[in-house]
DNA sequence: CACGTTACGGTTGAG
DNA sequence: GACTCAACCGTAACG
């Protein structure tokens, strides 16, 4: 909410990873870089360049694509928050649409 | 070498 | 206003 969801990385636990990117840890990576995650995937981008591309790891490629895949939608799934039923059916209706 | 999954540590957010 | 608890986050490592 404070801060901005892009640019503005986090200061406290910011680090870099073996492929040389600046990430949070406990924290998803900015929305333009999954986007582009996903639109290079489309593109017929090997998820490995990609991720050399974007800087993050293969991994978290692999798993934000097969995401994508099944929920169609780069967003991240609801985190923290209580485990409210309604609230659950709420966030996850509200991630697929 | 490329890819999927697991393991790990950490943050988030409603109640 | 501060604490709790489960879920999700991404990296690093394994196969």
């Amino acid at each position: 909410m404070a801060q901005d969801q892009s640019i503005v990385f986090d200061r406290r636990q910011a680090g870099v990873n073996q492929l040389g990117g600046v990430f949070v840890n406990g924290r998803p990576l900015p929305e333009y870089v999954r986007r582009r995650i996903v639109e290079l995937a489309l593109l017929g981008v090997r998820p490995c360049d990609i991720s050399r591309r974007l800087l993050v790891s293969h991994g978290c490629v692999s798993k934000i694509l097969t995401r994508f895949y099944e929920t169609g939608s780069i967003r991240p799934g609801s985190i923290g928050g209580s485990k409210t039923k309604v609230s659950i059916i709420n966030l996850a209706n509200a991630r697929i649409n």
